[in-house]
This record gives C-alpha cells, sequence and structure tokens, in this order.
DNA sequence: GAAGATATCTTCGTGTGCGATATATTGGCC
DNA sequence: GGCCAATATATCGCACACGAAGATATCTTC
C-alpha cells in the first residue's frame, strides 16, 4: 500500500466521504505535500472497493450533481490499522538511527566531511 | 518512495553496507514483512547512485568474492529526514482517527480500553 | 566433484500512481 | 447570453518502482 492509498483510507476513517471531498482532505492530511489527482483518487477507489476495504456508502443528488460517498469497511479499518503499525515500526527505526549521526552542522557549505561515524552495534 | 527505498536508506544511516547484508538488515528492520529481492535491491540502488542519496563506498575482496558497500550521502541522509517526518504526520494523522473509531466491539471483548491513546498532537 | 551458501547483477512483467483528458452542472462575470 | 472557473466524476495511457526468476561466480562442506 503506497502512500496516497494510505491517506484516502485515513480520511475515510472519519467519516464516509466523496471523491472530491476526499481530494481535499488529502492535501490536508498531507500538509500539501500530496495532491491527489482524479486518476489516483477513482483508481484507488476502484481498487479497495474490490478489495473489500472501502465501499459505497450512499449516493446523494446535491445541486443536481450526483455525490458517490465512500466509506470503509471494517476490512479496511483492520488494514489500515496494520498498514500503520507496519509505518510506525519503520518511522522509529529511520529516526532512531538518524538521531545517531551528527544531524547536520546546517550551514549551505557541505563541508567536506563524510562524517560516518562509526559501527554502533 | 516506497518502503523498500525507505528502508535501504533507513539500513544505511547506520554504517555503509553490501548488498546481501542490506537484504538481511531490511528483513529485520521490518520484522521479517519486507524480504527485498535482488532486482528490488540493485535497481534500487542504482536509482538512489543516480539521484545522489547513495554513492559507492568501498570495495572489498573478502574470501574472494567482491562486495561494494554503499553508503548514505549527505543527500540521501536529508532525504531520509524530510521522508521519515512525512510518514510520521501520516501515521500520527492515521492513529488519531484510528483512536476515534470502536475499535472492533468484537466478541471476546478486548477488556475495558482501546488503549490506543498516546499524545495526540 | 557436486551441493549449498554467499554475493552481485540482469531481464522481464505487473501493479500503482500520476498526468492528461473528457463529461456535466452550477455560479460568477462581462 | 455566452464564457470561464469551480465542483465533481470518470477513463486512458504512461512511467516507475517493485517482484519473480534466473545467470554468474566463489567459497565451504561433504
Amino acid at each position: 500500500m503506497r502512500e496516497p492509498t494510505f491517506l484516502i483510507l485515513t480520511a475515510l476513517a472519519r467519516a464516509p466521504m466523496h471523491g472530491y471531498g476526499l481530494i481535499q482532505e488529502v492535501a490536508e492530511l498531507s500538509g500539501g505535500t500530496l495532491e491527489l489527482r482524479p486518476g489516483t483518487l477513482y483508481g484507488a477507489l476502484d481498487r479497495l472497493t474490490d478489495d473489500g476495504l472501502v465501499s459505497l456508502d450512499r449516493q446523494e443528488i446535491v445541486d443536481g450533481r450526483a455525490r458517490k460517498y465512500y466509506r470503509l469497511t471494517d476490512h479496511g479499518d483492520a488494514a489500515l490499522r496494520v498498514e500503520t503499525e507496519r509505518l510506525r515500526r519503520s518511522v522509529e527505526a529511520a529516526t532512531r538511527r538518524l538521531a545517531l549521526r551528527p544531524a547536520f552542522p546546517a550551514g549551505p557549505s557541505v563541508t567536506g566531511g563524510p562524517a560516518i561515524a562509526g559501527g554502533v552495534a
């Protein structure tokens, strides 16, 4: 599961949403770093629906425009929990190892030194 | 950046490693859930080298077998930090929203609280 | 000398995400 | 009244990362 898919599930974890709302919600969740394109969104929704992680909640007509609300299924809820824990472990591992490194003396100059530090167990 | 790539950079954050060592290290980092295949590994190393995130540290001959050690560059260090924070934000968002859901009433009752909690931002 | 582990690397196929594009309706603007 | 932007859904093709499988080579063990 990649980031767009993960964030779609995350967005749906709070409440059912329709496609366009998901685009905005995911942008917010990612701090603006990820702009969901229609091709990504609807492709993901189809895939997730096939996999049973998401299902069509209801269909409304708002101002003459059809709105399809998608909902996280129990299966999707479980998958999101599993994936979240996987990611959490990765993030923790990376954080731990980055902390051992001499975190960049800042400055625009790269200052030659490889500065790799010795073998830590 | 996807998970295999992320974990390769994470593995290299501690110390330079050679390909085969990375396969084992990434398996350990992921708790055995991700087994890096040679195609994934060497493809990623080539790509990361082209992008300047990783570079060839040294080449040793151990027991007659060539070993190429790869090293995280400053650029790679920075990229890993950025990516780690991105992931951390995603994980926190998902955790927060999952905590709001009635975490599976399920049968055998999980005793009292969801107990997921943690510091919500 | 054959078998298995170590170690690197290539080729090929596929799934996912993304860009571009199409369609339709509403509302604002000139 | 016509045009454009925004809202909203949907499809197509491409690129890229990944994964499976196999080729190559050396060392160790039997």
